[in-house]
DNA sequence: AAGACAATCAACCGCCAGTAT
DNA sequence: TATACTGGCGGTTGATTGTCT
């Protein structure tokens, strides 16, 4: 009977976010995207989430050209504007605010615009007291659904300007993580090339990974000549088969011959992101990741 | 200063549609 | 064609924070 739940809820871990699931999440969807589909990327990422919880907190928070902070007047008029169009089509009136989650719009809509909406619709079309209301105002007892009168009693939004990112409240932050990571990629080169003085590698992975080079906000990929493709929900979707990267643990234990999972399998570096984060400070994360790229 | 209440927003829930098998 | 699985969505909850008394 019923509907099996997407994960044991028993096993995962439930409430907010701390800074090192954030710190793993966003690593693992920035190198690999999804990894084939959400409900497997919290076992491969060594995170004990829900796929479901990982992907909202990726759509809703963690996304990099998200906008937080307050809404504009000119966002507050088109939300407006819309949901007199089409409603509580959340996700249809977010995709037109760039930088909104459509958890951001329904948030301010039910906190803030849904009582200008309210009291502008009742002046365009005086509503009738509540049967045996008795005066209460409740927003919760009011009718959500989108009145034809809104049209004509609202005046038509202007046009969305301004609405450039460059206010962000994280650029700081991003660029500086952005510029340790380039610093990580050099240690990596140099690391690499002491490693290949010592171990086997092909001519070809060898050259394969010189020509890499190393991304940090956006994807790049020259060693395979192909880039990642964007998904609809704004992630970068892999154009390998990176989502049979799983664990060590997870492996048949033995040397892989997929490159996409060689460093996983690595003596040096099996184990999954959450293995690596129990063992290692950010910075060495960072660049053990930089060689799950390779 | 402290308790009550309101506001905010991250996160969860359950349903639905599309896709794969 | 039927079934299972997954992503996406809207509604709702609950913890936290702010404000008022």
């Amino acid at each position: 009977m019923g509907r099996s739940p997407c994960c044991d809820k028993a096993s995962v871990k439930r409430g907010p976010w701390s800074q090192e699931e954030d710190a793993i999440l966003r690593s693992f969807v920035e190198r690999f995207g999804n990894a084939g589909n959400w409900i497997a990327l919290p076992h491969k990422a060594g995170l004990k989430r829900c796929g479901k919880s990982c992907r909202l907190r990726w759509l809703n928070y963690l996304r990099p050209e998200l906008r937080h902070g307050g809404f504009t007047d000119e966002e507050d008029n088109l939300i407006l504007s819309l949901y007199g169009e089409m409603g509580s089509k959340w996700s249809v009136i977010a995709s037109k605010l760039p930088g909104r989650t459509d958890n951001d719009v329904k948030n301010y809509w039910n906190t803030k615009l849904k009582k200008r909406y309210l009291s502008t619709t009742r002046e365009a079309t005086p509503q009738p007291p509540p049967i045996g209301g008795g005066g209460d105002d409740s927003i919760a007892a009011d009718d959500d659904s989108p009145s034809q009168g809104v049209s004509q009693g609202q005046p038509a939004p202007p046009a969305l300007v301004n609405l450039d990112t460059t206010g962000l409240d994280n650029v700081e932050e991003n660029d500086e993580l952005l510029h340790k990571s380039d610093q990580l990629y050099a240690e990596l080169m140099g690391l690499i090339g002491q490693q290949s003085a010592t171990t086997t590698t092909t001519g070809e992975a060898a050259s394969a990974r010189a020509a890499a080079t190393t991304t940090t906000s956006s994807w790049s990929w020259s060693s395979s000549g192909t880039s990642p493709t964007s998904s609809s929900d704004g992630s970068s979707m892999w154009p390998v088969d990176v989502h049979d990267a799983v664990p060590l643990s997870e492996s048949s234990g033995g040397a892989s011959s997929s490159n996409s999972t060689l460093f996983f399998d690595s003596p040096a570096f099996g184990g999954s992101f959450q293995d690596l984060l129990d063992s290692s400070s950010f910075d060495d994360v960072m660049l053990t990741q930089e060689l799950l790229y390779y």
